[in-house]
DNA sequence: CCAAAAGTGTTTATACTACACCCATGA
DNA sequence: TCATGGGTGTAGTATAAACACTTTTGG
């Protein structure tokens, strides 16, 4: 086996960006980190990458070990490799964001870490380039909520029109009119309405709702092909 | 200084994928390895992280070496970390894409690297995960053609609405009727029509057209607002 | 009985799709 | 004169946006 003579060799890092939704606000998960360099600032959950497993691997690992959760929906955003990122020695890091729903995992999280929700507008300033990669995750958000409906990730199993409004309005800070707002959101198709209501967030009581797996899968795949065959999804049902 | 003691250190490489357009079909520029291992065999121009460059510095750096090329549009895609991907030697590298003008800068390509343009359909298998790279890369031009103007990047200054269009339709893998595809180039306010016709292509001639530049870096600004304030956009011209 | 959130339709404007014929020119 | 690519308009459909009042019920 060859190997590349006089190149550089340096750390690889993996950092991920967590987003909770509480039925209410959207809210990123942060940790006080517990080891030099920059000890007890606040910071992303990260890690270096090992040699047994790939990026995705160790982002996964990494978001076990603070909240104890797998099979959570993760995906990479972006390579950040500023010469003096990290202050302590050169280093890679790679960035991914996951979607979690707050309510249903918040016993897991790992309290080793001081862990803690932040409202996304008012988290503390983090380290290193993190401010940046958190801003990165929010927007990549933004954009592929716009074309994709991942933002269920973010919400229990059953769950009611406004917390789903609560959620996009939060993610896109803006308000949306409420009628066009399921008038939408039925006509994808994804949605199927429960007889039971959700009686604590009023009086009346607001019917629930979730998700038809099948179709959200298929239309997952579909991504990408979106430009053409529009009719392909139309018949998908 | 501290470090962090007991880490994995590794090469990290950038990969580029350069596409190019020359007035007819969209190709991809791929050089034939010149060193050990798989060396001859088809790949992706690209090389190592270096001490003092971040990797978007590598990306044009690497381009540059290739192409003779400066202040392309480049955007980096993903990074590939599976573990066997460099049979060498463990290596996890960031794709890029690129875009040019096939014709514009022909002449200026370095033939130290044997490099070749392919199109996109009719390229040769390639080393290690550089298809997979090659194969992200296409989906993500259309995604971001869909929502952003980047194509006029391949386009010489001026240019037809054939060659657009013929461009488009590479990219896309389809056809479009051609009055429904100038009026909504039209209506992006992006175009301005010149006097000059081109007689290559036909014996009428067609006429030239060039990007309004002031307007174009206007939009590549508002790209991620796009879901509000359609209005400011409507405002901007 | 009343505050607070849930639920519900219609109209208008805009954008997208499908579609076919004439024009100008050089060879 | 004719073959080749260039250029143009309209009608129908679908999608998006604006907008306000009634219902339910626990306290």
């Amino acid at each position: 086996m060859n190997r590349y003579k006089g190149q550089l060799r340096i750390l690889v890092a993996v950092d991920c960006i967590i987003f909770g939704f509480d039925g209410k606000d959207l809210k990123v998960l942060l940790i006080q980190r517990g080891f030099e360099p920059e000890k007890n600032k606040w910071s992303l959950m990260g890690g270096f990458l090992e040699a047994n497993e790939n990026l995705d691997e160790a982002a996964n690992r990494i978001l076990k070990q603070l909240t104890g959760l797998e099979d959570i929906y993760m995906e990479q955003i972006h390579a950040f490799s500023k010469v003096d990122r990290d202050v302590a020695e050169r280093a890679v890091s790679v960035s991914y964001f996951a979607l979690i729903d707050i309510a249903r995992y918040e016993k897991q999280i790992s309290y080793d870490y001081h862990a803690e929700w932040f409202l996304i507008n008012e988290k503390p300033d983090l380290i290193f380039d993190h401010d940046e990669m958190v801003e990165l995750a929010r927007k990549q958000l933004q954009f592929k909520a716009a074309i994709q409906p991942i933002l269920f990730e973010l919400l229990p199993e059953n769950f009611t029109i406004s917390q789903l409004q609560n959620l996009y309005e939060g993610v896109y800070k803006t308000t949306f009119d409420k009628r066009n707002f399921i008038r939408k959101l039925m006509s994808t198709g994804l949605l199927i309405k429960l007889e039971v209501k959700d009686k604590s967030g009023s009086r009346k009581g607001a019917y629930l709702y979730k998700l038809d797996k099948r179709k959200y899968n298929a239309k997952l795949d579909v991504f990408f092909n979106y430009i053409h065959d529009r009719s392909e999804l139309a018949q998908q049902n």
